[in-house]
DNA sequence: TCCTCTGTGCGTACAGTGTTCGCATCGAGG
DNA sequence: CCTCGATGCGAACACTGTACGCACAGAGGA
């Protein structure tokens, strides 16, 4: 489709009948190519996301991206940190320290679930190199715990978004296998159940403790929901026993 | 080298000078190739694991792999199942479930950090299929939980394991990329340090709260463990005040 | 008006990937 | 001895990330 403008296999190559640069297309930059790519990957999960179907999605050629982004790994480096925005973090010495950590610890989930792909390049990369965004959202969240009175709030971020990392990486990786499906939640685990329940058959406490009854199957994100804050509340009761007081 | 067998460039083809086949090397079967692919992917990284190169360290070609196993996909299921082995869990109805849970919570913490692509897989194929040994290993943890007196066990076992599971992928990401570099994790920490107090310059409680001091710097290690101990206790100490007592 | 310089787009090419296909060969069973 | 199913594998396909060098646009100076 309509290569850009110079190279044309136009019978006469004039001036007047080479197209203009498209000034109102917005031009190829380092913010329009993070921003589509974040769209791609949202769209179509992270093993989608080629240069090359990127640069097309830009009306570009694959290599013009690499005039605004070094590598393609530097490229997902800058979606982490563009997508790290989103987390909300209430401001510190608020009069409730645990409705503000979990305020965060929700935001931090319901984000990476919205982004399943985020989960994956941070267990990848592992923060190595820390975008401005994710050091902004670090010393927020340094900001609330030292507030809050914690004597060691390194320790205790560490300890709660561990937690929240470890579930929300779980979820996301669930929802990308549901997305695949192309069922809802809700009909993948109906039509999953069966297979469950054969599975764990020769494991007796498996087949006890395991939630799988149709009647929970019902509404499985209410469920997701239910767990994650239950095990919140388990490492904030925990905290809460080594603030002085 | 050698290729193997028929199609040489021998002068004479004869039944006498064609090579044996090699039945003292173990021949390629499914359980060689998954520990094959496993010894690759723990000395050179999962990004270096490639069908034609796993194909080479077993004398074959790349395609003779896709007689044992479908795809490269369930190769990696394959060795994650493996891996799952090596996870210890005490026996249930001891008298200390905290101990018991500890060791199990730290032996799947040294089985991630000594195959440090363990938890990538994890978070992309988010333990869709279940092998066997991944099985018997939930199976042992809903035993430990429920004779430890749990009424929920399924969910004490999530929140201690998504913790484990965050911490772990956190400090395998960071392992990698130490191991990238060539240097021992004392030395990239070290050689680290002024760039990290560098970049936390502007976040007063980044920096209040950071351990990133030279004295600390000297054991990382011991640092990772006391960090992982304590989040662990804190996870714990949540989860007993929800013990009937 | 021309001439240079810098920044940008991109066609081509290279080395590598996972996987399919069909052929050659092997060991075992009738 | 002959057949048959299982196994190994070379060639090929459709991709991938990225290096290189050319073509061109616009700006600034002469």
């Amino acid at each position: 489709m309509s290569r850009s403008r110079t190279t044309d296999k136009s019978p006469i190559p004039s001036v007047w009948t080479r197209e203009q640069r498209r000034t109102d297309q917005p031009a190829l930059s380092r913010d329009a190519i993070v921003r589509e790519a974040i769209a791609m990957l949202d769209a179509e999960g992270i093993e989608a996301l080629s240069m090359r179907k990127l640069g097309a999605r830009l009306n570009a050629g694959a290599t013009s991206l690499y005039r605004h982004v070094a590598t393609k790994d530097e490229l997902m480096e800058l979606a982490v940190d563009e997508v790290a925005a989103e987390i909300h973090v209430p401001p510190a010495g608020g009069p409730d320290w645990r409705a503000a950590v979990t305020e965060a610890a929700g935001s931090f989930r319901t984000t990476a679930l919205r982004h399943p792909w985020l989960t994956l390049v941070l267990g990848q990369a592992g923060l190595a190199y820390l975008g401005p965004n994710y050091m902004s959202f670090s010393e927020r969240l340094a900001a609330l715990f030292t507030a809050a009175g914690f004597p060691e709030p390194s320790r205790a971020i560490d300890a709660v978004f561990s937690y929240v990392i470890g579930m929300s990486t779980t979820e996301a990786a669930w929802l990308t296998t549901v997305a695949r499906s192309g069922e809802t939640e809700s009909e993948f685990v109906a039509r999953l159940l069966p297979a469950a329940q054969q599975a764990s058959a020769g494991y007796d406490h498996l087949a006890a403790a395991g939630p799988e009854t149709s009647a929970q199957a019902a509404d499985p994100a209410q469920l997701r929901d239910d767990k994650f804050a239950y095990g919140l509340e388990v490492v904030l009761d925990g905290l809460a026993l080594r603030l002085p007081k």
